[in-house]
DNA sequence: CGGTTGTTTGAACTGATTCAATCTGTGTGG
DNA sequence: CCACACAGATTGAATCAGTTCAAACAACCG
C-alpha cells in the first residue's frame, strides 16, 4: 500500500537532488524543482499504485527504487510499457493516462501537482529543454523495447534487458554483479512471455555460462558475452 | 529514391497548412511553420530515405502519404517502430538516431533545417504545447503497439493495426471499405512476425467474414467484431 | 507454524517460423 | 502485342519456440 509521510527538510529533496543533477539537470535547476510544493510516497511493489485510465494530473519524480508503467490488452494479460528510474520523472498530461503505475521494487516518489509543475516549466527554458531530452530519452528506449519485444527471441529478450537493466542503474560493470531488481514475472512483463519461459531462459543463460544466480542476485561471468546475445547496443540510451 | 523539387508557392505548404490545422494547430501557428525554410521531397516506398545512426538536425513533416521509423535488432531482422501520418513530424534531436527512416507509401515530406525550427518552437509557447501533446500521443500508441507486439495473438495484432490505421488516417466508419496502405511484408514489421504468417491472417481474417480483399483493398464486414478480436480500445490515439 | 509470494520442473500442445516453390499483377522494352 | 523482369502474395510441409496446465518446492515473515 502507499504511505504518505509528511516531508522533512532533511530527508525529502536532498537525495532527489543528487539523482536529478545525476540525470543531466543543473544544480540550481534542481533546486527550483525540489522546492515545488510536493510530498514524498513510499510506494509498495506490485501493489495498485495509479490504476489505468484516471486523470494524470500529477508530476512523479522517482527518488529511489522503480516505477513502472503498465497496460494491459483486453483480456487482462499485462505489459509493462516503461521504467522509471531514480532522477526519471512521469509528466502530468491532459485527461486520462490509458497506463497505469506500479512499483518494481519498494521506492520513494516525490508526487507534485501538474498546477504547480508546469508554470515552472513554461518560466524556465532550461528545464522545459531538460525534460524535452528526457523525453526524447525515454522515447528511443520505447523504439528498442519495440525491437526487443516485436523481433528477439526469448534469451535475447532477457539478456537484453539485464544488460539495459545494469547499464540504466548504473552498475559499474567491473563489478561483475547485480541486484536484479525483477520478479520473474516482472521480466514476463516486460518481455511479453510466461513467467514459466523466464524461467527457463535464466536457467539457460546460466548453463551457457553467462551469469551465475544466488537467489535474486545476478553475477555476470560473461558480459560481453551476454550483450552479444542480446543485441545490445547501448546507444539508444545515449 | 528521393527527387527534391522546386518549392512553387501553390504547391508547397497550402495542403500541409490543412493537414496541421486538422491535426489540431491553430491557423495562425500552422502559417508560422509552413512559412519556415524548407523544401517538400518526395519520398518513394520501400527505399532508404534515412538511415539509422546519422544525425537528425532537421525537421520533417508529412504533408501526403505515411512515413516509418524503423530498427533492426543486431541480426537484421527489421521492425517497424512508429509510424507518421499526415500533419504529424519527426522533431530534430541532438546526435544521431538510432533509427531510421522510410515512406510506407509514395509521401510528400517538407524538410527543415533544425536551425530554423528550434528558436520557432523556443519564442511561441504555443507552439511548444502544440509539439508538447504531439509528442505525448506518439508515446502512447508507442506505448499501444508493445502491448499489441508483447501480449496479443498474430490475429489480434493484425486486426489491431487495421483499426489503428483506419482510425488515424481519418477512415469513415461507414465506408466500409479502406485502401490498405501496408504490404504484408510491411505488416508484419510493424507486427513482429513474419510475411508468411500475416498472409495467413488475412486469410483468416476473410474466412471469418470480418474482412473482404480485393487486391489492396480492404472492405470490412464487420467493424465491432473485427475491434472486438483486436482489443482495439480507440483511448489511446485520445 | 501457516500463509503468501516467487521459483522450478514436467508433459502435452499449439501458434508461428522456416524453407522452398508457385502464382499473380504490373511495368518495361522490343 | 509479346517477352521478360520484378515485387508481392499464396500455399505446403516440417520444425520449433514458447505457452498452458498442473504440481511441487523454497524462502520469507508475522
Amino acid at each position: 500500500m502507499t504511505t504518505p509521510r509528511t516531508r522533512s527538510p532533511a530527508d525529502a529533496g536532498v537525495s532527489l537532488r543528487e539523482k536529478l543533477i545525476a540525470a543531466g539537470l543543473e544544480p540550481w535547476l534542481a533546486d527550483r524543482l525540489v522546492a515545488m510544493p510536493s510530498k514524498i510516497v513510499q510506494v509498495e511493489p506490485r501493489r495498485p499504485f495509479r490504476e489505468p485510465g484516471v486523470a494524470r494530473d500529477e508530476v512523479m519524480f522517482v527518488r529511489s527504487g522503480i516505477l513502472s508503467k503498465f497496460k494491459s490488452d483486453g483480456s487482462g494479460r499485462r505489459q509493462i510499457v516503461a521504467l522509471r528510474y531514480p532522477g526519471d520523472g512521469i509528466l502530468p498530461r491532459e485527461g486520462a493516462a490509458e497506463y497505469g503505475i506500479q512499483a518494481i521494487v519498494r521506492s520513494e516518489v516525490m508526487v507534485g501537482k501538474a498546477e504547480d509543475f508546469e508554470p515552472l516549466v513554461e518560466e524556465i527554458p532550461e528545464l522545459s529543454r531538460f525534460f524535452w531530452k528526457l523525453v526524447q530519452r525515454h522515447n528511443s528506449i520505447g523504439y528498442e523495447w519495440l525491437v526487443n519485444t516485436g523481433r528477439r527471441d526469448s534469451t535475447a529478450r532477457v539478456a537484453h534487458l539485464l544488460s539495459e537493466t545494469a547499464e540504466r542503474s548504473g552498475i559499474d560493470v567491473r563489478h561483475e554483479s547485480m541486484l536484479n531488481p525483477f520478479t520473474q514475472q516482472q521480466v514476463a512483463d516486460i518481455t511479453g512471455q510466461t513467467s514459466v519461459n523466464v524461467n527457463r531462459v535464466f536457467a539457460d543463460l546460466e548453463r551457457q555460462g553467462l551469469i551465475k544466480r544466488q537467489g535474486r542476485e545476478i553475477i555476470f561471468t560473461d558480459w560481453s558475452e551476454l550483450r552479444r546475445v542480446a543485441g545490445f547496443q547501448p546507444g539508444y540510451l545515449r
